[in-house]
DNA sequence: TTGTATGCGTTATCAT
DNA sequence: ATGATAACGCATACAA
């Protein structure tokens, strides 16, 4: 790939390259005739700028680094899909790592976006993480971070969080409407941030109904189909098993789906099921499955403006915390099947 | 971000970068003692060498620029989970663009591409895309490109593609050898390469036996839930209308669950489902539905692979024509429900 | 209004 | 074995 640059042009045109490089910035103290010459010929050549040259003398990217746990999530890839829309808006070039839900792969994905020099740094946290000195360091250091989703407190920078609290009290809610009493609820990694909030959401409503808390009952899945099928059998291996179960995410949802259908529970005659998920068409395929909506793309968007502000320096640096309450939708559909 | 340079480290050892340069590039020429100097203070000061000055100098950026249609959908996350893992493997970044199934955006985001001087070009080509002369252009010029998926016959490089013949043979063969005899087919784009592999596949199998081709029962369908609306109406007002309906993609499949049950359409008393569809869960979620499954994690791998090579030159450049041809699994489930 | 020189971080080339 | 210098592409302070 030969590239055309400024020099070139300067040599074609018998000018220097500051002149060229003026006229092409659309500076001021240029000669209209040279300007148009250049600007024209530059245009011939389909002349484009070097984003690298310009990287290094300015000392910024033009690019952020996104570290999400897989790109291969609906609730994921929807984030980042309105992560792109928003940095490329402004000018700004999309860097993806995943941590695959590790701790080491995160510290190593961080280590990455600083070395490639990235402007700032988009983060929802891996399961396994619990310490974040690898990016408070960073952070301290004046490098931009956002948290989204799943963030920490630990560090003092913007958070864009859905309304976790909210939606788990919705769902909870909604299954003790339907008249279930027993509700389980199958939660992710503790050290998460969402895992925490939802749990609460979940006791509230249960407090709120004067329902009794069974620790018994709340269970947490961190990892694959294995995990899952020893919590539904320990759950339904008690005295008084579930009559419902309240999931934590897409993964949990599905999971607990499948393993139920092989152990022959039904839904929802047997448990009724409701889930965070952003599987969009979920609820539409399984009519067994109630879901709670994140918004997820609008997150990403979210997240993506106040990093960029942060960079920009359009605010206040790492004193702000904000966290954004983005609405949680519930989407509750063929209610009548949750009934007894 | 306040960084470390080479030059730091050359000025506090008192010696020329030159030399810190050849001891941390782990040079010859260079005194055993001195290197050791070098190396201990640049790990106790934690540099990291600049990617973007060696760029500039090396007129490579160690990124590769990825245009898929969308990001929010499971066939190019998966794809893009594979492509991300080996190209971090091999110590370059993925940058991530969106068409929109727009051939403008796709025009902007490959314009995109060349001023962020990528090294190479991944892509799968939007719904709208009939003619390439912006990629081949570029291809032309040198610019490594491999195209995957959704792939075009005017550009000479790579391609990685799923085997869409077979699997729609298979998928068609499955409806006719469980008792179906009026199968419609409900296509995406018809400027897509994957659309004509797919009607060709369709065809054979009702050819292999025996059944006759309805043209009516061929619908295209591009766009949104409304444009499927009009071919279900369409399919379902003829005098015989189809008993079998094979789409051929996750979003088509999903639409037209979604469209049936609202025009109270019996799956799979009136008619059978089968799609192409990576929505892994898609089939377990709803028994109504066979899939087609395209092993995206490895198409992604494969193109990546494929496209670091040419960029390395370990691969001839643009003369080759290679078709890696992947397995094309098909997902029949409850088979009995098939049948009438 | 235009040209010259410098620097961003690094390495290759050519001295010493 | 080490140092000085130029070059990658661009923008800008300074000189003319």
């Amino acid at each position: 790939m030969e590239t055309i640059t400024i020099k070139d042009i300067a040599k074609a045109l018998n000018l220097s390259t500051s002149t060229v490089s003026r006229a092409l910035r659309g500076s001021y103290e240029i000669n209209a005739e040279t300007k148009k010459l250049v600007l024209e010929y530059a245009e011939k050549l389909n002349y484009r700028p070097n984003p690298i040259a310009l990287s290094l003398k300015e000392n910024r990217s033009k690019s952020i680094g996104v570290i999400v746990p897989e790109i291969d999530n609906p609730f994921f890839s929807q984030a980042i899909n309105g992560i792109e829309s928003i940095a490329y808006n402004r000018g700004y070039h999309v860097v993806i790592f995943q941590s695959h839900e590790s701790y080491e792969r995160e510290v190593v994905n961080v280590e990455h976006l600083v070395s490639r020099r990235v402007d700032g740094v988009l983060i929802s946290l891996s399961g396994q993480t619990k310490d974040v000195s690898h990016l408070k360091e960073l952070n301290d250091k004046g490098l931009p971070i956002v948290f989204f989703d799943r963030v920490s407190d630990d560090i003092n920078t913007h958070k864009v969080i859905a309304d976790n609290y909210d939606g788990a009290f919705k769902a909870t809610e909604h299954l003790i409407l339907s008249g279930r009493k027993r509700i389980a609820h199958i939660a992710a990694s503790s050290y998460l941030s969402i895992t925490k909030e939802r749990i609460n959401g979940y006791l509230a409503a249960l407090a709120q109904y004067n329902i009794p808390v069974d620790e018994n009952l709340i269970k947490y899945c961190s990892y694959g189909l294995q995990e899952m099928e020893t919590v539904i059998s320990r759950l339904f291996s008690e005295n008084r098993p579930p009559d419902a179960i309240f999931t934590a995410s897409d993964r949990l949802a599905l999971g607990c789906l499948t393993t139920l259908k092989n152990k022959n529970v039904r839904i929802p005659e047997d448990v009724s099921l409701i889930g965070f998920t952003n599987l969009k068409v979920a609820s539409m395929l399984s009519p067994s499955l109630s879901t709670v909506f994140q918004p997820a793309l609008e997150m990403g968007q979210s997240s993506a403006e106040l990093l960029l502000d942060l960079i920009e320096g359009k605010s206040k640096m790492p004193v702000t915390y904000k966290t954004v309450k983005l609405q949680t939708e519930l989407m509750l559909r063929d209610s009548s099947l949750l009934q007894h």
